[in-house]
DNA sequence: TCCAAAACAATAATAATTATTATTTTTATT
DNA sequence: AATAAAAATAATAATTATTATTGTTTTGGA
């Protein structure tokens, strides 16, 4: 038998805030703007749902920019872009290493690849300026 | 002018653990491995030096596992695999994006691409078993 | 050898994350 | 609707990786 799971109004809005937001957000990010309609929220019950979140593969950190992990609930695989000025991720669209590519390197190292994340880094068109 | 650097045997260790280990050390683990050889060894000298290490470009961050930033001296854009069961973290030979499509990018949003990293993660041959 | 700059160890301070505990919310059952 | 067990939570404490500070030692030129 499977693990009963309740609902909860703050898990709830946890998970909407981050498939909402395009900024792929640290748990401090979502703390501070749920805030605003959750004033009792804490900092543990974002963490310990983002934990969850993870488990069950709705969610999946991409990054960890200045220390902080980033999340997105695009699981679909695909590039990311971290500007070293503003820390932004920012979601590219592009080609990453096909299933041949991966059959190969399996076969040529004895492993199994589960997933890939391919981060670029520079400098966005805001910082750039 | 630019800035004096004296010479200091323990960079020199901590460097050299770098280049010859295969393993994508972290802070904690280049201590441990170079207090046999210099017991009086800190963590702070090592985070100290591989902060310089980076200003330099001798070395670069490829992953946070565990919590732990994974450092690489071999700075040519090449692949990482982490395993999810042991945490290790192994060189991939391969094609990461080429500069045409990395240009393609960088019009299409308006940003200056520095550096790339494709990260594979699942299970080693070891953890497999 | 003498001196100033650099590097260091030891220690304290931060900051992100995780664990604990007592309270509140949810939900199935009466 | 009332009740009680399970789940979720807030508040708080504890951990852990990393960074900063300070006083001492090492380095290398004069």
């Amino acid at each position: 038998m499977e693990k009963r799971q309740n609902y909860s109004q703050k898990r709830e809005a946890i998970y909407r805030a981050i498939c909402s937001s395009a900024c792929h957000p640290s748990a401090e990010w979502l703390l501070t703007t749920l805030k605003r309609d959750y004033p009792d929220l804490s900092l543990g019950t974002v963490y310990r749902n983002i934990a969850r979140f993870k488990e069950q593969g709705a969610v999946v950190a991409v990054a960890v920019v200045n220390g902080q992990e980033r999340i997105d609930a695009n699981v679909e695989p695909h590039m990311h872009f971290i500007c070293r000025g503003c820390g932004a991720v920012l979601d590219i669209e592009g080609e990453l290493a096909d299933d041949a590519s991966l059959a190969q390197i399996e076969q040529r190292y004895g492993l199994k690849v589960e997933s890939q994340n391919l981060l670029l880094y520079g400098m966005c068109a805001e910082c750039r300026k």
